[in-house]
DNA sequence: AATGAATGAGATTTCATTCAT
DNA sequence: AATGAATGAAATCTCATTCAT
């Protein structure tokens, strides 16, 4: 008998999900070119081939994994509307978390290494078309958490948008530096990164 | 008529000079992986055989460059000892011009791209090898022009080794996010930089 | 409940009845390595792995089909033995209406195209097999009734069986000509190819 | 010392000449997918990497072959203007050299079978792209020379340019034939080729 | 020193075939 | 019988490196 509908489906989330945690790891650790396909499905523990089922080039894959890692992203940074937490608390929090993460390689992390590392080798403006279909959201979110610091008086005065790209410039850079140096890195605290935020 | 050894020099010194020239443009645009030695050979003016009469491989080439690039930026900014010019305003200078430079794609800026995108795409380590050679140079070169301006009372008190790095984390930054967003992206102005460092 | 042997094998047969139909299309429009396993399936509606419970290889698959393709043929321009029809009548309704089916690219072109198209892809020998299991009937019917032809005084003189070849000679080379030249091309008249059969 | 400019020129349009002979003697053999590169660089004698260093494409190296031979054959073809050869006559020995080549396996007969062996395996519209380039000429050629002959009083009436293709449909036919049946086709005479031309 | 043709290892990709369900 | 996910071998193509001249 043959497997139902709903047993294939699973089978085929279920190796997709492994192929792009797989993808994420290695992309963000080595870069897209050093990554080969071959390594992606030893990682995943799958055949080379059966990437090509669920994804039909490798820059597609990629594409693939870098659409959810901004979205993702996005997530993480979106300002809980009711809350009782400040903006202020929110870029600490955020931030704290980062820092954590780019101490120990993990999670968040892996999401900006992927964007730092990987983009870089690619054209910058095909890459910005993935963005824009993400509706450069990330970035629009995180002016609108300023703008409502600033309305609260706990930010600085300033172009919110041009703020919002400060911060994950100096967030890249940090992710940048760490990678580079590893364990020789000193990282900086949250409220350094906060003080050109913060009035 | 045989060349003379001096004039034979000379050319093997023009040649490596070229070679160099065209590699750093390349892979600070293109990256590590996406430059092929021949594209180096071909933007030098020189056969792709030649390249490998100065440099034994591609990694060695790379590595040259990068070698170069960090004692060219360390020289950037040195600390005029006997100067009339405060470490604030040493900085200020030296930001301003990165941020010029790096609105419009040039000279100091190549090499922060060369450092962002291609030792991205290496093995971290293997390159802090280089980075050891080159004595970690520049950012204690920095460090000690920001223990100046502490003794000044110009900047703010704390670890002089991690304002350093947070410093050029905030460059890199800039510059990945720049090379990332092209048109898009709104640099922010010196004075957003050095927040992080006057009191 | 389960089937009886009758409704299994009725289920069988109309299962191997698609894939047949659906290779036949494929195989004779786009040749045997362009088309792919996969293709057939979807064409027929079935799964790949279906197609492997009825033939063991693509390539007796393809044999199969071809093995039909032939005995059809060979059935239509089988000489009705009892009829009024004589052999020139019979020739010219064969030939009349392969023109027109080679015009709208339809039935009888189809077995044409395969042959044409598909067998020159593959080891003529071994498909000589297949032929010589099919007796080679086509050809030799064909050259039956031009022996009649000659008998009633309407064909030239001759070897029958290499009329019959250079019949079928023509007719593959219209078939290709039709396929490479699409549109282009301006088919000749039913007379024209009688002319070197009719006194 | 480089060699000189003249000498890598010979060399390099050596091996591309090796290639080409190659791939015509492969591709009009076994057809476009059954003829790997690797096949051609063995059978030229050279690594397969260096076809690459030519062609840019499998298929590019396959257009240009096609290229070369729709030529060869455009020159089979051209009718003498100033000659004392009838066109019946250049018609004739055209044919005779012809089928003895097809039934040798030889040079010409080599050009037929390309075209009829992979244009099938192909998007013929892609590849009439190809032949636009090369102007039809040879049909049109043909055409002209048919022209000639009904001036003449040799040929029948009718559309040249329909009676070209005819002559065209029957020797691909034919050696579509030959390549089919191997030792078992008997071939026709050039008069029964020259039924469909002459009064 | 200089050339660029040539090599060959390794990458991406395709697809006939198998297999667990 | 039926499914389609999974495999793996083989194909195309790239490119750092070598080598004859």
């Amino acid at each position: 008998m043959a497997r139902t509908q709903e047993q294939n489906d699973k089978m085929s989330l279920a190796t997709k999900h492994k192929i792009i945690e797989a993808g994420l790891s290695l992309f963000s650790r080595k870069g897209f070119s050093k990554t080969s396909v071959k390594d992606i499905a030893q990682t995943a523990g799958i055949s080379t081939g059966l990437i090509y089922c669920h994804f039909s080039t490798k820059e597609e894959l990629f594409s693939e994994i870098l659409k959810k890692t901004i979205i993702e992203m996005s997530k993480a940074v979106r300002f809980p509307e009711d809350s009782n937490i400040s903006p202020a608390q929110t870029f600490a929090r955020f931030t704290a978390n980062l820092l954590k993460d780019i101490q120990s390689s993990e999670d968040l992390s892996d999401y900006f290494l992927l964007i730092t590392r990987c983009i870089l080798e690619k054209d910058a403006l095909n890459l910005m078309e993935e963005f824009k279909k993400s509706d450069l959201l990330l970035f629009e979110n995180t002016a609108r958490l300023i703008e409502k610091g600033q309305e609260l008086g706990e930010f600085k005065q300033g172009n919110s948008y041009k703020m919002s790209l400060m911060f994950f410039s100096v967030i890249q850079g940090i992710t940048d530096m760490k990678l580079f140096m590893g364990d020789k890195y000193v990282a900086p605290e949250t409220s350094d990164i906060m003080t050109f935020l913060l009035k």
